[in-house]
DNA sequence: CTATAATCGGAAGCATGGTTCCGGTTACCT
DNA sequence: AGGTAACCGGAACCATGCTTCCGATTATAG
């Protein structure tokens, strides 16, 4: 059942209707209800081990001797699972909004581990920081939430071009400065206070 | 009444409530519902309002002598734009997903222009196309509608970011060929038909 | 084999938010 | 001033989709 809610999530966003899932996986709605506390907890649940995928993905680029092309390995391969989840693409693309949870720190900070790595490598500009880079990854998983299944291609330049824009060597300098996820969540909480 | 649609929806996005415009506007919802046939075709009249305005700002920036200058001007400006009607951010976030319409054929048309025209003044990198930078502002329009007000810095960042990407003079060559709007569209209808 | 208990399925309940409708009011014309 | 017609307001209506509940079914233990 489980398996049939991620499968839908997956295809529909989301925005999937329990009736599909439950439908899906061969069983009536009122089943589903039982064994999960609500919709907003079973999208969790499935989440959750999207999540534990993603961070698979990124310790595994982690484990590549090139800082440069671990990173580009993730930045690239991050929106091909978004395209395959589209729940997860949402996710990420909401995922400012969200209160933080243990597993999403975790792969904040292996995206800030291959960020800083590639940095001391000299492979991206060094003016940038983790929530850049976050806030660049959701605008790409939104877009490829949109339009990814249709137009692959376009996608996949979606996300070279963004990737270049991270590069060393570009014309003018960023305004402000980096900021950290940490910072990042302190401004959040102070401004929604 | 219109004037007061425009402020609800450019704070609260495509999902205000009818009420909270009656409300904002002074009158009844049956008011609202009389004058309008349905809340999309309120939210149409407000969109083609905000697409005029946007319209001007790609004409303005087509009157800049420096074609560079002009692209970059309304690829600053546009997000600006968004941050002050988070309805139209969703609606340029969305776009893919929406059928033609005249105003908006007229907007791509002149972002065709600007791109067209920097790309000749070997200002942005010619291996890209118009359908390229619709991709990019949605995720920006995205990125903004999401965290735009509450991290204005970082927003700023994100686009700049996206801008270098779209420089010339970038590392390694991108998949696939440039696509214009109509060819996307075209692409698009054969997809869903 | 039967009684009991757990689980299942779908229909009824509930919440949200857009749409419609009818009684009241206001403005205008004679 | 009086009558008529248009317009306004909000309450009732409807559609959608999550949640809950109860009768039916199946598994299990005595």
């Amino acid at each position: 059942m489980l398996a049939a809610a991620e499968a839908v999530f997956a295809e529909q966003g989301t925005g999937a209707q329990i009736e599909e899932i439950a439908r899906r996986a061969g069983v009536g709605v009122g089943t589903v209800c039982r064994h999960f506390a609500s919709k907003q907890g079973l999208l969790q649940a499935v989440l959750a081990s999207l999540y534990e995928s993603v961070i698979d993905q990124a310790e595994t680029a982690l484990a590549h001797p090139d800082p440069a092309l671990a990173f580009e390995q993730f930045f690239v391969s991050l929106p091909d699972f978004y395209l395959r989840h589209r729940a997860f693409a949402e996710q990420m693309a909401n995922e400012l909004e969200l209160a933080a949870q243990p597993v999403r720190d975790q792969l904040m900070a292996a995206i800030s581990e291959l960020v800083t790595r590639a940095q001391a490598a000299g492979a991206i500009r060094t003016d940038i920081g983790p929530a850049d880079v976050s806030m660049l990854l959701s605008g790409v998983a939104h877009a490829t939430a949109l339009a990814g299944d249709l137009q692959p291609m376009l996608r996949e330049r979606n996300v070279r071009i963004v990737l270049d824009g991270l590069r060393r060597g570009s014309t003018a300098p960023l305004p402000g400065r980096s900021v950290s996820f940490a910072e990042l969540r302190d401004a959040k909480q102070h401004g929604s206070r």
